[in-house]
DNA sequence: TATGAATGAGACTTCATTCAT
DNA sequence: TATGAATGAAGTCTCATTCAT
């Protein structure tokens, strides 16, 4: 209770810059992935926000830096599910629950997910220094688990990256070319229906193309 | 007649408007594959095709005119794998030899699957009519022929859409996130030993995870 | 009574404040000599002054207000070694006295110098008042001195103004050209010898000049 | 005749170019020099010089680059007279010489005298490379001149650079300082007469403050 | 076909200033 | 007195496009 008080009391001009900083990176987000970083208008982030442009610009100081504060607010998002890929429940469980993660994520943050395909595309020019340190550990060190399985037997032999590249291929499909998908199904990931056979037919081919047996 | 014969005894100043509209269409699939729509100027374009850009646009109207032009040039070829796709050899011959196909136009045209790949995520405004009409029609029929597989047990059970998606997927992820698997892996398709590698992965868990048996 | 106690008292407040604003018509002085009025930025003068922007301008209600604050506050030293130019001790020693005045306020007050020499030569928009009035009064008792010596045959004839002009030119000079002097001498004059030497070649040269004999 | 015409005819595009790059550069000396570099808008020199603000930047890419351009091409003029400063005809015709030369300059030129002196004012940003070797060589080797002539007993022994500031500042002052005078005196340095009395006051003083006998 | 010149509609920033506290 | 937030009016520069040759 006096925690909440103070909470809604004490920091008055604080809690204003930040709610505002949260709203410019959602509309910045939503803007970027629609239209790329030279396709976006300052102003366009800034009315979707609810401000001036000029008051955006008080608070990132120019396009740019907006932009690549939101590529690193969205990174930890990003890299998470692929942190929590453990060995502790054996293959099966194991990608099962990390391809069901990035499905998810696919459906909650599909923006996301398309601002760093987009941003991958074109060269990763504010983003190879995190792919050629950050990720490349991140991937090294997950790679150890699946050559674990491999060498146990309870997967087909074959290069981890290759795994690792077909499972963010697959579910991030289904972000990265929702337009198509539903011009073709009508339908997209949140559809709760369309989510769980999308998950089912993942799933299911990844780990009757892996598993031996 | 007189027209005829012009056209086939292939006038000079004709012949040097086709090279030159070959050389800008080169010049622009990199460059909007690579910076997109907007983040592309016309002079660079025009710079990379050897010519001024007031003369790039006596060639193509205006920067819309000639961003169409490209995608038109590209779709016969970004469609055609899928054409070629059929029931003759049965399913695990036609889909080895369609994933094949795919993964040969990404180590081939690693740019035209970038510029769909962008124009789709930004939601496809000039190509939503093609993916409505003539891919909706293409994968009709193209169903069919999967289902007749899974009708004969020859193919899990699933919707056969999902299928066409991870192939989709898994191919093209080689040419749109290069950037990234060489951050990784240090190689990309063009490496023959790496392409072999690819291929064997993807169509190795493709078909065990499709095929029944 | 109160009132006039506590004025009297010297409240801590109103003392702040004049620091504060000597703080600022330092800063200003500095910078608009540097740069110019539009040159200057307010946020500028304000971190040289170790206050906020908003604060300033809670002393100064605008940046030009600021500005003339600057120029009046300069007027009195800049116009002050003329007015001590007397007829009491001959040419010689009253010469000699001014243009070694001179050179001291070229030495202790650079960027005052620098500040009314841009001015000038912009047109003087906010200074042509005090040049049509003030200075004009103060240089027409002077010319009467000066004609006085010539009179009397201890200076050369010539008309005052120019010998007035020939000293405010070259003591000036070494203040306002400083950056080129330093770029072909190695010093200036906060450099005791450079000093030293300046004002005997000046007083010289400028005496030798003037007086007769 | 002929070559009238074919002067007439034969660079249609380049004497565009050139009479616009004229008009451009006249427009932004009287600009820069009237309210500096920040002070002065894009728009303003190009209406000057009867153009859209586009169009000058079609020519310099930027107000910096007009501005570099704009002292590049008053350096050869600035520096001309003391390039002429020579041993061959004696002190007093020499010096006599060049501040007549200087002062003709003052009187032709005032807006690139008030250019300078701002730029150097403002710690010449621009210029400091020129100072620092082209002038520093060139008055070099002039100082040796005055030098000759001081060891012949001509001239009253003194550091010649001092003798070098003393005429610049004495010269270039009355177009710098051009409002200041002619609100002192009423006129300027194009009244005739007026240009005749500073310049046997200029000289007078000069020659005989640094002239032995 | 080819290009230099010219332009208008943006789009990003900067900056003095005001508001609210 | 002091400051963070907010804004509008510039001002620079970019870029697709048109004009004239």
């Amino acid at each position: 209770m006096a925690d909440g008080d103070a909470a809604a009391t004490a920091r008055p001009k604080t809690r204003i810059g930040a709610a505002n900083i949260d709203r410019i990176l959602d509309a910045a987000l939503t803007a970027f992935a629609g239209h790329g970083l030279r396709g976006t208008r300052i102003e366009q982030i800034a009315e979707a926000a609810g401000m001036s442009k000029t008051n955006l610009l008080y608070y990132f100081r120019s396009k740019d830096d907006l932009y690549r504060a939101v590529l690193t607010r969205m990174l930890d998002i990003w890299l998470k599910p692929l942190r929590e890929l453990d060995a502790a429940r054996g293959p099966e469980a194991s990608l099962t629950a990390y391809i069901e993660q990035k499905l998810e994520h696919s459906r909650r943050f599909p923006e996301a997910s398309r601002l760093f395909a987009i941003e991958i595309m074109q060269g990763a020019p504010h983003l190879s220094h995190v792919l050629e340190t950050e990720l490349a550990e991140l991937v090294d060190r997950k790679i150890g688990i699946v050559n674990g399985w491999i060498a146990e037997g309870r997967l087909a032999p074959m290069d981890p990256r290759h795994l690792l590249f077909m499972i963010w291929a697959t579910t991030q499909h289904y972000a990265d070319f929702a337009t198509q998908i539903r011009a073709l199904t009508g339908k997209g990931l949140e559809d709760e229906a369309f989510f769980g056979e999308t998950r089912q037919a993942v799933v299911g081919v990844i780990l009757r193309g892996v598993l031996t047996r």
